[in-house]
DNA sequence: GACCGTTATATTTTGATAAATATAACGCCA
DNA sequence: TGGCGTTATATTTATCAAAATATAACGGTC
């Protein structure tokens, strides 16, 4: 049945793919990776677990997170030492928003590069042909 | 007279920005430094010449042209050595035809980006406060 | 045949970025 | 008090992509 949804790429066997970032005073505020990180955070309530879950340094965890948290203004995350537990991460009211904005606008984002994909011609090679030549 | 047009960021001092490429099948087909590499190129009629322009390694140019070429099915330009002027490289049809293509869909993609900029609401931060809080 | 500037290709070096490691502080609990 | 798992931070190490370097081939000109 030929087909007719999933990624027909145009029959040129090429796609349009993009990348979409927030982007704030110091450079990117939000982006894919981010907002993994925070979902992870959400999930286990801690950013040691969260990091070791994306196979990610502690510290890139930790510098990713605090990145968001000066730019934003406010905590996305609110952190915790020592206790019962050791200690932990929690989002924030903030933090739960900017999961969800994020994914709202990348939603429209990924429509956008799919329709420019099936807009696509069909291919860009033709016969190319250069005529007889000169000289 | 309140700037009413350019980046205004909707007032939350964050803004979308993106990438676009066209992936093929080993990857990235064309994107926007390849794109600059032919335009240098047709600039230039030379390779080499293109590469310093650009501040690029002569390999590193090279290496996305022969991947262009390769994906592509034909090739985007056209090279030749020896000869008076030790040789050069020249854009084929196709080549032409990569280059409108691409900022075709990439000025639809900025005009995304600015839209959802405007569109953005005025701030992810608010009260936050997390009531009296239990136990 | 020697020279020139280019394309073509391999190898070495560098530099930026992420990971790994180490250490300290925290606060509860046994 | 000592131990636990965490956050927080600095320092060292490893990785990998880009650059730099080197060399050859090409085909005209002189």
């Amino acid at each position: 049945m030929k087909n007719h949804t999933s990624q027909d790429k145009g029959g040129s066997g090429l796609k349009w793919r993009g990348r979409l970032w927030l982007e704030g005073e110091e450079g990117t505020f939000l982006g894919y990776g981010r907002v993994v990180l925070l979902e992870r955070i959400r999930e286990y309530g801690s950013l040691a677990q969260a990091a070791r879950s994306m196979e990610m340094s502690y510290k890139h965890a930790w510098d990713l997170l605090d990145s968001m948290n000066r730019q934003a203004g406010c905590k996305l995350v609110e952190t915790s030492r020592g206790g019962k537990s050791g200690g932990g991460a929690k989002l924030t009211v903030t933090g739960e928003r900017a999961i969800a904005v994020f994914w709202e606008y990348h939603a429209r984002f990924q429509a956008v590069l799919q329709e420019m994909t099936e807009k696509l011609g069909p291919a860009l090679c033709e016969m190319e042909k250069p005529d007889g030549g000169q000289s």
